[in-house]
DNA sequence: AATGAATGAGCTTTCATTCAT
DNA sequence: AATGAATGAAAGCTCATTCAT
């Protein structure tokens, strides 16, 4: 259906076709926004018709469903990191670079996407069940090249060679995620605002710092 | 409401009370997985009373709404992790043996109570906003007296001085929390059950490496 | 079913009968007071034993269904007037003087019988279908044995002898009955509460001033 | 909400936005019927989507929720008696010829809107509860311009000068409204029908009779 | 391409009534 | 005589979806 839908548009090139891909468009972004605040049970599909500025017929001629509506979200969204993933994840000579730039970058895509970050959440408590219909192997891809640089880290004897690489990668997701995910939960226990840049710079230091005390071999202390 | 039915129940030992405290539990348990299965939005009232076998009626007549059954099924549960606190936390000299026996308290209170873990982040999502009515300060307990125990072991020198004890909270539990929470998710990464006794060893192992490997001063390696 | 109770209690004067008459009395109290301020349909069974202090079951055990507690509210409330006709009534030589009587004794039991006006006024408008199954001829009897006073009064000379009787009746009951039964609507135009003494006194010589230079012959005049 | 839908429908002369109008009308016609039938409690959501042939929904989407409903069908209907007061009270310079002409108007506007007759006798129960939130000064305004034709009258020395306009106004009310407000109930007291053209201009010529010859001074006789 | 109006199924909630003790 | 617990039917209300233009 999405591809259908796009098909469509790129035929036409006038006047008409063009304001459909932005009724889309504007779809897709209140859903975004609606679902992610609400998740797939919570939101309503007036809600995001009006936030639209669309009539509600039109949601369901380029969508189909709300649940297609939904997985369509998912895909708009899991697009944005694979973006990052492809562009921020280079390896260069040095292991421990490679690992801080990864993870800044992951961390920082996280706090800029605070829709993101629910989505993922609301998907795992969902099992998955919906994202599958995106990504085949659904949990960010960045995570797996993230993989990667583990694995040249051990090849070149920075990181411990009986490290797991899936419990890293795990836990290193779990460290950044959580911070925006339950960042409601947790501010109490902080004066500053969690999503300041000091504050956010600080988060990353400690996971930074928390990672690489225990996965690097330890002989350069 | 809750103390009122258990005053009842104390008052009558005969079969009147009993039956009335026995529908309530069962009533509870039954709201309890269906709510940590599909959050607050997707259970269904006549779905909790079929499964609990009574009357949807009482259901309201002893909790009152969907909303204030929903905030009994937290507090309900949040009572268990209470209990853990209570028992498990208690000071032993050895610092780290009382951060070890902590975190697998912890964990192992989560691998056994998959309900409550996803409790905990259906309110994740909503923000704590229905958690708060049951816990003043909503954010599990264990991880304060946690705090406690960090600090036990900053003043014993065989912690960092210049740790975050509130990061690392949220880090441990994160590790933790990620495990059970993201399971479905994460699982295809391997071959064995991630529930298996084998498997949940070996997240608590490389959780406690990687804790141990960060916030310790490295003069013992 | 009234009856049947009573026998009950005639029977037995120990201590058990005379509870069952007391909780029979409770009933009827209350559900005078909430059927008369919230009609058949508004009135809830629930608030009605609640208020009563009694076991909703009772309620059905003495009255069978709250269709049937409504009936008996009502003879329980109409026979309360039956009881001022039989004793207010009586004809004088003065004509003017027995129209005053009873329209005096009506008006102030109205005003000491807030419960009946509003009863007898959610009867009007079920078309008195219930309490026809209470009054054959439904239609407070007072009014009949008022029809008596004014043909006594065409007969004395006193009263226009073209007088249409039953217009005046309904007439006088109407400006009576306005008077408590609209109260809430009309008492902004007063400063004074329209059931103090002197309103009340006001009122009633308003209407007695209003019928009797209306029917009286003028002669005297 | 009233308004809103009329603009809607002022926009768009063509077929669309005219249905929405004609549906929500039969909403309101029904709705009359049938909470002058059986009042807000009573009345059924059901029974007026249907009656009106239109499903249920709409009556929400329209109305919002069933007291709403039977606001806007207090406000739908007390319209009609503002126009009657609007057009039939202009004062002549006949005192006599006024009172008639008003009171004629007034009876006959109830003879012809039962429902009204009902629903105010409702809203009375109520204590005009509702009807206060649709008229700020509930209370029949055509009572009040009533009341400045007594006041002329008084000026005019047709009418006594310590006549309590006040109490008259409420009086001429009774008279009329008893007799459609408890015409049921009366109605055993005649062989004739109480709404037949006769029987009607029976009442009216008592009312006036009974008026005229109580407040009008007596010096032509 | 776009829309206002409409719908049926299903949701939460309520209520008069009865069961079991 | 009295009661706490339980129930089925139906109420008010909501929602994703479709019709007609």
């Amino acid at each position: 259906m999405n591809n259908g839908a796009k098909e469509k548009t790129m035929k036409k090139v006038d006047g008409r076709g063009q304001r459909s891909e932005e009724s889309r468009g504007r779809i897709l972004n209140s859903a975004t926004r609606i679902f992610a605040k609400k998740g797939l049970d919570g939101a309503r599909i007036d809600e995001i018709a009006e936030d639209a500025g669309i009539n509600k017929r039109m949601l369901y001629h380029y969508f189909g469903s709300k649940e297609d509506l939904y997985v369509e979200v998912l895909r708009f969204n899991y697009e944005k990191i694979y973006t990052l993933s492809k562009n921020a994840f280079n390896l260069a000579d040095d292991s421990k670079e490679n690992v801080t730039r990864a993870v800044r970058a992951y961390f920082y895509f996280l706090a800029k996407n605070e829709d993101f970050v629910r989505l993922t959440s609301w998907e795992a408590l969902n099992g998955g069940r919906f994202a599958k219909k995106v990504i085949p192997q659904f949990f960010d891809l960045v995570e797996l090249e993230f993989g990667d640089i583990i694995k040249d880290g051990i090849k070149r004897n920075f990181i411990r060679p009986d490290t797991d690489i899936r419990q890293v990668i795990v836990s290193v997701q779990a460290l950044c995620l959580v911070y925006f995910n339950r960042r409601e939960i947790v501010q109490p226990l902080w004066q500053e605002d969690l999503l300041s840049e000091e504050m956010l710079e600080v988060r990353l230091q400690h996971i930074l710092a928390l990672i690489f005390d225990g996965i690097f071999s330890h002989e350069e202390e």
